[in-house]
DNA sequence: TAGATTGTTAATCGATTAACAATC
DNA sequence: TAGATTGTTAATCGATTAACAATC
């Protein structure tokens, strides 16, 4: 039994492939080279990113839609329900709460937390926010594992390190810094000045190779 | 004359190197190693990092942490102030008008638009909504080359042609789309869907690599 | 001078692209 | 059979890590 390691860059290709693959009947043909075009990549990358999980095509073919999507949607684990704590009700805490896009994915938002007491027992799209000293029980109870932080820098790392105390294994940060955490737990940050700052770069850079 | 081509990578890096120098007295030394540890790499990717923008440091002693930083910061662009604009005023868009991190980097939204007529015409955080069809006179008058897009995927590839067009050569994108855009214009997307989908992946290979 | 640390070159690692035999 | 396309191996490319002479 041999295992390749899966490439990091993988993983978005594949929530790529599947996107493009919702708009294909299910029992039509897709060849890589049209998934290629639907995602923006190359034909012997979709085969290879393919290829580390199983063999869903055939030679001369082609890969069935309905049966790439689901294969797709089982590696990625977007067939099944993923419960999601919300921490931190600011501006853009309330925005993703209020975006409906994420049920979509079978990514449900089941609790939301703040520790302004202004906030606390209000409704927000359906959700009511507690007190961030209802963590605890509430990840517990509900076992959930993924988490979206929308907390000011300094509250990130605490709330970080609370969450997985609780047990918490997947966390989306928005907070701009990289909150540490112990191996097993996954951290992503989404972190806009950095990506506002890459833009910068590439039109400062874009100035001065054409001399002005 | 050598030019060796800057890593992808070594971009957004440079923003954390600029980040741990902010907390640094100016005139005190911060050796690679130091600065690795407070933006979580290693001492010699810090090095080659910035070797492929000039000679900062000292051997034996290290950076200097004014000079340091203003190199990083002209390298980046964060030495000017940059407009922008932002096209999309729901949930997302509002929270983003709303946040004031961005300021702070020099980053100034000073137009803001919508093609909903109950948002056109208010004042959001200081900032009036203008109709989509102003975009043109907007972006050309006030000579915008950066913008924040955070419309529908419907509208997303339609807004990102009209801003390329209009002169905008810096596109962050929201949407759950990769817009084409020409050669010479640089489009960043944020995907909160793909980001998500990444955490569930790694959700579930860790609970099939642990036999459940 | 001895110790510390840079800038740079060489070695390693990982990811993408190309090529092609196997297969439908 | 001829044409198309997969899955996989080999070649290439790019980025990170290690090593070290030069320098403070």
């Amino acid at each position: 039994m041999k295992k390749k390691k899966v490439p990091l860059a993988t993983i978005p290709r594949l929530s790529l492939y599947y996107r493009a693959l919702m708009e294909r009947s299910d029992t039509q043909l897709i060849s890589s080279q049209e998934l290629a075009g639907l995602s923006g990549t190359s034909a012997a990358q979709v085969r290879k990113d393919l290829a580390y999980f199983g063999q869903f095509g055939a030679a001369g073919k082609g890969y069935r839609a309905d049966f790439l999507k689901s294969s797709i949607s089982r590696i990625l684990g977007v067939d099944k329900d993923w419960s999601v704590a919300l921490v931190g009700i600011g501006n853009l805490g309330s925005a993703l709460l209020s975006y409906k896009g994420f049920l979509r994915q079978g990514f449900h938002i089941v609790a939301a937390f703040d520790n302004d007491v202004e906030k606390i027992g209000k409704n927000f799209a359906g959700i009511v926010i507690q007190d961030i000293a209802a963590l605890e029980d509430e990840i517990r109870r509900k076992k959930i594992k993924m988490a979206v932080v929308t907390v000011s820098q300094e509250a990130a790392q605490e709330v970080t390190d609370k969450l997985v105390k609780y047990g918490v294994k997947a966390i989306l940060n928005f907070a701009p810094l990289r909150p540490g955490a112990p191996k097993g737990v996954e951290v992503h940050s989404i972190d806009l000045s950095i990506e506002l700052e890459k833009l910068a770069f590439f039109l400062s850079q874009r100035t001065k190779s054409r001399g002005q």
